[in-house]
DNA sequence: CGCTTGCTTGGAGCGCACTCCAAGGTCATA
DNA sequence: TATGACCTTGGAGTGCGCTCCAAGCAAGCG
């Protein structure tokens, strides 16, 4: 079997990042990186393609060798694409770190935007789960009462 | 000008529905319920040809007539898009409600799931807030100071 | 009557985020 | 040294959720 489609690890796992390995031994073969982030190669590959990873490090032989710190900015994209950041964006934040300091500003600004949003959306779902909860409860204990759809859900 | 794309109107909007109309005068054209909901048209009648929708009433010459129902039922659909439930189950969820009162305990047991779906939700997206903020100091309060990306991020 | 606006349909097209393929080179173990 | 797992590339394909198109019908208006 190869190029394994999803191999992702329980949630549940410890928090920090039980299998680095110590700074200067930091050398992943792509295959670990799919193991640790649950990412397929194909993601992997393309990430890099479309700028949204550095050009990563390689052997002598060409292949690809993640370092502790791609490992990180694996794990920021992650989070990043949790709050549903499109990719095009994630790209635009890769390009100004990859453009140096002068665009602080620019990042900072990104960063809060994206709070925001988070928050937003936080906000939402609250509201969805509101109507969930009354619309469970509905089911719940009026049992098999005539109860059609659409029926005050709100 | 027609077929507008999105009159989204500002989402700190009324509670209630301050544009019904009461029953038996309930009878809207696609374009209100467009202004209403921030639809399309387009989608309106694509989510009616999947089976999201039950087949709308239609005026005399085979116009659809949207009811006060109709308008619950896209606020229900509304809600759960938000969740980021694929609308494959919503039409199941559809279908199961076409179907009749047997269903109610599969009715029941989407919905607690899809419940337990928006806890992970929330409580992924505050994970990811507690990152964002931390990165977000680091920048504020850093200033300019040598703070490449990827930095003890978690 | 012609013009505009708004609605109808089936089917084609689009943007996003992957996902996979084909052809070939590399590495570790027996 | 040979087998098989793993890696490389550019480019094509997929699935989702819309989004749009073309052709045509119906109503209102000057």
């Amino acid at each position: 079997m190869m190029e394994t489609t999803s191999t992702r690890t329980d949630s549940c796992a410890a928090p920090p990042h039980p299998h680095r390995r110590p700074e200067g031994q930091d050398s992943y073969t792509i295959s670990e990186v799919v193991a640790f982030t649950g990412l397929t190669a194909h993601t992997l590959r393309w990430y890099e393609r479309i700028g949204l990873m550095p050009h990563i490090g390689r052997s002598h032989t060409g292949q690809r060798r993640y370092s502790n710190r791609d490992l990180d900015w694996l794990d920021l994209v992650g989070k990043l694409r949790l709050t549903g950041m499109p990719v095009a964006d994630m790209v635009r934040y890769a390009e100004l770190v990859r453009e140096g300091d002068h665009t602080f500003g620019e990042r900072f600004e990104l960063l809060e935007t994206t709070r925001r949003d988070v928050l937003a959306r936080i906000a939402e779902l609250q509201d969805t789960l509101a109507v969930l909860d009354r619309k469970i409860s509905f089911y719940a204990d009026a049992g098999r009462v005539a109860a059609y759809e659409g029926e005050k859900v709100r």
